[in-house]
DNA sequence: TGACGCCAATCTGTGCAGGCATGAAGTCTC
DNA sequence: GAGACTTCATGCCTGCACAGATTGGCGTCA
């Protein structure tokens, strides 16, 4: 619940945009906003200035607010991927996450062996152990808790801040996930042991075992979920110069 | 060249503060703003909001505008992105993005090889063809501009629109490497045949060529610049709740 | 007559100035 | 030490002037 005015018309407006109820192209005037909103012009005007650093509009004068379509929104801005992940886009944005997943996770795992402090070293290799006891148990909603846990922390031990960053959406996929019932009934006995051997090949500093054992697990990822955007369309927007 | 008040006072605060000129932690007031750059109050309270989107301050009532520490930051954004090029940390932003790019641009070679259009593949084959004539001639600032298109092309034919969104970023890293003199007097044969093999196997839509040969690419690449940070500091926020 | 080019009216964002309301920090009192 | 009070910067509102882009009308010329 947003509690400013501020958020409330970035979060009417921007999650609008996003979810298609209004249409790339469409102009919009900041008069409307404030007559929808009941708010005063400050407020519209803060906000559309938040919208437009995320490329969701631009506003020119004597003509609005227009809405600029999907590929020049920042598929990085947190508020972009929330509204994505909330709306009917969900496919598209799981399938983006999830393939800059199996891109970056197995990267990040090699460069924590690398350089992850000790402190992170024990973190991981206890959570690994909770997780396995949450996963034989069958307590999902631990599990879950603790997989993002794991693998936001994998992230963090990298020490390269962009993938740390990624932590955010990454649980958000997780979560997703879940809630869409994507989730095996039970983790796979393999999966378990995979996250254990990252945490050990981190712990050790093998570089080359973190990065293996977490492509296991990304690989199997993607086999579980893939089924879910077989039918989102791809776009290929031309790079402009 | 900003040319409203509003663009040049989000680049006024915001580069002073990623460059460190205004620390982590400290204070300022909105009427300071004013003040320093003769603007008025509007001004200063959208550009403020910009910067709390990025992750750069947060303004709470009855204290002013607190600048946040580096781990807050939205390491996506593309301000903060220019702004750490632009400034001291270039070396620890450089070293992010070429691991992000070594993670990420093999899994967008593979996912192009499986679903780029035709176009893409035909302006790919051309590309790969200019920089081999480029590169043997010693063009350097053909070459430059041509791997820049290139590298972005392939990012863009993964169908992935946060990979296609990392072009940006990208370019300018090659750019920066180029204006540090961290490229090589003349490409090596190697990196054309390679560029040329990744647009082969794309063409011919086989991903397991494509991803292997941009992985030789990325391997170079990373091999030939990770002198530049290898003092700078790696960073490890515990991730929070 | 019809097409082109110029100019003014108009519309909307941009920026300014000032006002009151709000709520977090610090202070004082008990 | 807990609660009430004061303080003060941001949150929010409003009226006004300005700038820039679009539109439509006008006149000219082919």
């Amino acid at each position: 619940m947003p509690n400013s005015l501020h958020q409330r018309a970035v979060e009417h407006v921007g999650s609008r945009i996003v979810d298609g109820s209004i249409a790339a192209g469409e102009v919009i005037l900041a008069s409307q906003i404030e007559d929808e909103l009941g708010v005063s012009r400050s407020v519209v005007r803060e906000a559309v200035r938040v919208l437009a650093s995320a490329g969701l509009v631009v506003s020119t004068k004597r003509v609005g607010i227009r809405v600029l379509p999907p590929e020049d929104w920042n598929p990085f801005d947190p508020l972009v991927i929330r509204w994505r992940l909330a709306s009917g886009g969900l496919g598209a944005q799981l399938r983006s996450l999830t393939e800059l997943r199996v891109a970056v996770e197995p990267m990040a795992a090699e460069l924590a062996a690398e350089h992850a402090p000790d402190e992170f070293c024990g973190e991981l290799l206890s959570l690994a152990a909770q997780m396995r006891h949450a996963g034989r148990s069958g307590d999902l909603a631990a599990f879950l808790e603790l997989d993002i846990r794991f693998h936001a922390l994998v992230l963090a031990a990298s020490g390269n801040e962009m993938f740390a960053n990624l932590a955010h959406p990454i649980g958000e996929t997780l979560r997703g996930r879940t809630e869409l019932g994507l989730m095996p009934e039970r983790p796979h006995e393999e999966a378990l042991t995979w996250h254990q051997d990252v945490a050990d090949a981190i712990s050790a500093h093998v570089p080359q075992d973190a990065r293996a054992s977490m492509e296991k697990i990304m690989r199997r990822t993607n086999q579980e979920i893939c089924g879910v955007w077989a039918e989102q369309p791809r776009l290929f927007p031309h790079p402009k110069a």
